[in-house]
DNA sequence: ATGAAAGCGCTAACAA
DNA sequence: TTGTTAGCGCTTTCAT
């Protein structure tokens, strides 16, 4: 795997590995001549600097890290895709690393991508981190890091979200008005950002329309629906309550599919005997049986705000002294699988 | 983002960088004191060896590289997850790549891949890459590199696919036994590895049970489905043609899904109307309208016995006068999506 | 048993 | 306008 280095271009042309580069970046104090042998004889012996001499030197990488809890997920692909979209067009690389939901790897990650002297990192956080000493480390020794999705309140610095409150307010009224009495809640550990949030969304829909909250009405799931069985359990208890629920919000792709496959085995119809509203982006809603009510979120864009942050950031690092957290919009895209009890 | 370097550690306990650097490798030349001390030191100051650094002087990175063409693809987030499980077991990071089935995106991420000093490479190619050069100046470099699933016939490396040959055969056969006699096939470029060999056990099907081939009813989709309406373009003029498909054999996820939901469009009921088989790992099959009949791809393991591969190439570079292609099995997951024309 | 110095590829301060 | 040199963090050869 030999390459071609500024050496080799040097010795070739008779002059200093300096004088080399300089030309090659194209320095005013280069005789234009001169510019012009070097740049031709780099080009024509495919000359690429190496990314990894200029790291060592800058402490820098033009990449940014990304770490989500896995990629086996519409919403989050479609995250990376954004990220991609515009970190690409600002030259800079992005190299993604999943936790799998665990905090040990979401660590081991940080420490990795640090350790690469990525310029920042783009975050969203496992189910099961709870101690973000990582992160608050990285940001006092001045790593630049945008959270996404799953953000920690205790971290002073830029985030995407979504407005997780109304989306989930919006869902639960949608399934209040269709007639549904008894909506169950299955989501994620209650101490992830948008677990609160969209929990905090459903009990005031229930309240604004005279519905009491009932605890056991709400099921969590410890690793935020990858683990099968945990999702089953959550789901049959609920199936098992003296007064079952005739509709369940599910908070996330996982958790939404995992629940009708639950209903499909125990043969329940839906929406027949239960609807069901998913906070997801899975892409088969439509084709799903029934097709699936969702709770949208505008995936690609939060990953797109968040790079932009990050990268101005990364860029402008004394500029900011305030961190925004932006909100964006989700949709409710009404299906069949939440037709109003009156139309069955 | 300052971190501690064996310089530090050789200033703060008086000794030179290079005796340090021997302690914290254990070297035998170094007193067992100084060793004491100087582990210690790097214990509690929580000394991490720069990655770059090594980089540099070694060229090599205890990294691959994964160039797959999109991640939101059950069957390339399986297959990620295989290679992960291991390479992290064996010590080595992944770095992932999206072609998005583009080949200037392909070549653009491996030149990226390889300045970046990845020890190898794990390739899935891209529905638009005829051009295989980029590959092949590599390997004669002595890059490592292992292909999986959409492998090029013209380079001689370690391979592991699917015996997509028989998969297609079984689905094919499949169909005919229940009852379908004009079945069409929705597929990617005919000059990627895995078209050619899914036709090829299509073809060989019909033939074997007397139904003769039409030309009309295979489509190729050049951008493997990405593209929606190439997709739609293509189903479409399956449906109008002279006497239209009673079954349509697809030939990937996304040729899968995007097919499903024209015929949904259109109000063509499956499997009465139509039946429909799909090459897919789609993680909902069993949720969707109707349940979907699946040659499924052991992706895991594929992801896996590749990375073995390569990392086995990476290791013992000598050693390797022969190549392998390893082949494993699909299996075919028959569900109400082509339930036999007597049955409905 | 320990240290000094060179080198991996690149840039920039300083010299000429 | 061009060259020399030092240094980013680490390992290793060659002294000592």
């Amino acid at each position: 795997m030999e390459t071609i280095t500024i050496k080799d271009i040097a010795k070739a042309l008779g002059l200093s590995t300096s004088t080399v580069s300089r030309a090659l970046r194209n320095s005013y104090e280069i005789n234009p001549e001169t510019k012009k042998l070097v740049m031709e004889y780099a080009e024509r012996m495919n000359y690429r600097p190496n990314p990894i001499a200029l790291s060592l030197r800058d402490s820098k990488s033009k990449s940014i890290g990304v770490i989500i809890p896995e990629i086996a997920n519409h919403f989050f692909s479609q995250l990376i895709n954004g990220i991609e979209s515009i970190a690409y067009n600002l030259g800079y690389h992005v190299v993604i690393f999943q936790s799998h939901e665990s905090y040990e790897r979401e660590v081991a990650n940080t420490n990795y991508l640090v350790s690469r002297k990525v310029d920042g990192l783009l975050i969203s956080l496992s189910s099961l981190t709870t101690n973000l000493f990582h992160f608050q480390d990285l940001m006092e020794r001045g790593l630049p890091i945008v959270f996404l999705d799953r953000v920690p309140n205790e971290i002073e610095t830029h985030k995407v979200v979504v407005n997780n409150f109304s989306g989930s307010y919006q869902a639960t009224e949608h399934l209040i008005k269709s007639g549904r009495k008894r909506i169950a809640h299955l989501t994620s550990p209650i101490y992830l950002s948008i677990t609160a949030e969209r929990l905090a969304g459903y009990k005031q829909a229930l309240e604004d329309n005279g519905i009491a909250f009932d605890e056991s009405y709400v099921k969590y799931c410890y690793h935020g629906g990858k683990v099968v069985s945990e999702n089953e359990t959550a789901v049959q208890e609920m199936l098992e309550l003296p007064e079952p629920p005739d509709a369940i919000f599910t908070a996330s792709d996982r958790l939404t599919t995992g629940c009708m496959a639950v209903l499909q085995k125990n043969k329940i119809k839906i929406p027949e005997q239960i609807a069901i509203v998913g906070f997801t982006n899975i892409s088969v809603a439509e084709l799903l049986n029934p097709p699936l009510t969702a709770v949208v979120q505008p995936a690609m864009e939060m990953g797109q705000q968040a790079v932009d942050l990050l990268i101005r950031l990364i860029e402008h690092p004394q500029k900011t002294n305030v961190f925004e957290t932006r909100s964006l919009k989700t949709s409710l895209i009404i299906r069949e699988s939440s037709i109003g009890k009156q139309e069955i």
